[in-house]
DNA sequence: TATCATAGTAACAAGTTACTCACTTAACAA
DNA sequence: TTGTTAAGTGAGTAACTTGTTACTATGATA
């Protein structure tokens, strides 16, 4: 794990290093994966001895917190843009869709790193958290999916609770396929090409 | 982590002993996660002692090496008998999804292995594995797509490509939900409400 | 320039983990 | 019954990882 910061100033102000600690953690877990970041990479990573992490943060957990709290932040504050901006439902569900897709695409590393909370065992605070945030996501997204039927852009009739779902697992599905296959950068190719397929899925059956 | 299998008669053939500790690695990662699994906790709940494993396996790796196998042989036989199992493609189609998705409901420490695989680097070769054999499904998904399209049963300017990147993304994406708000058993409702809402976006656009 | 709070250091401690090895013993066949 | 083979044992070890601590150095401020 080399250490890409080793020339830097020493001596930072605390809320600056910690920013730098957590952005250390989302480039490590793309490159080497969330599972193999030390205490001692991070510190490499960040170019500080191995002890100095420990004066900013009481134990690696809560660097994880950090960084949690930094995703959550940083990818609400996308989606929140992308649903405020206006038009009608549809253009806003294009736009969630696709800033939802460009974050992640954006930052590998999260991704990655949220799969990995996921196989922790089901009682994490992470877990409820990650959870809590998804679940309010789903519910803007039947809203919106509702003005939609509204405005007579989707039918009455559509399953606006299954909808939400594969909204959201298309998102992921194709991040999944993303790390398989292609880099990144094909990623915003990939969701232009799938979305006009999920939206005639929500538009019901052909008459 | 408890000996669910402490009492057992010991002196088991080398072959049934690995298979018993791929059973043990599959069940663990459900429980606790693939990430918490030592080789001490695969030996108390296979209940032989620690160094036994490596009587069966030359290391950790290949104890993985094994699962792996394992799961691309179950998988693979349930993908297959849904695929042969005739009737119209758009039949097929649905047999596949529903299979995929209650392999996965059947055995939920696979997708956690799977996920917990993906957050690795690029090179590794059980990556490679993963890829060949998620590519070769989504050939098998495209050539059924031409066949759904020759029998009329799908519109020939169907995107077919991202057709298959769209299904394979909807189980996908349908896993990862379910491990967070769901249980497993739920999992196959959830499916037979997602698939109609697939289909009717591969049928094209309502005119 | 002197002071002082605090960021950073370096060596250490304690626990965990994968893996080894000399040995024991169960199972099966002649 | 007896001899041989291979599964199992359990006490170790080396490497790694997180966290601690006594000390040092920096830089803003008075």
């Amino acid at each position: 794990m080399a250490d890409v910061a080793a020339v830097k100033r020493k001596r930072l102000p605390a809320e600056q290093r910690r920013l730098e600690v957590v952005a250390a953690v989302v480039n490590l877990a793309r490159e080497y994966g969330p599972e193999g970041i030390t205490t001692q990479a991070i510190a490499d990573r960040v170019g500080v001895t191995h002890g100095a992490l420990f004066r900013h943060f009481p134990d690696k957990e809560a660097m994880w917190a950090a960084v949690f709290d930094w995703v959550q932040e940083q990818l609400g504050a996308v989606l929140n843009d992308a649903f405020a901006a206006g038009g009608d439902p549809l253009a806003v569900l294009e736009r969630v869709f696709l800033a939802h897709v460009a974050f992640v695409a954006r930052h590998p590393g999260v991704p990655r790193i949220l799969f990995n909370e996921l196989q922790r065992p089901a009682d994490s605070a992470f877990r409820a958290h990650v959870r809590q945030n998804i679940g309010a996501y789903r519910q803007r997204l039947i809203a919106l999916l509702a003005a939609a039927k509204k405005a007579g852009q989707l039918p009455p009739a559509l399953d606006a609770e299954a909808a939400a779902v594969l909204f959201i697992g298309t998102v992921q599905g194709l991040v999944v396929q993303s790390m398989l296959f292609r880099t990144e950068s094909d990623m915003l190719a990939a969701a232009g090409r799938l979305f006009p397929l999920l939206l005639d899925g929500f538009r019901g059956p052909r008459t």
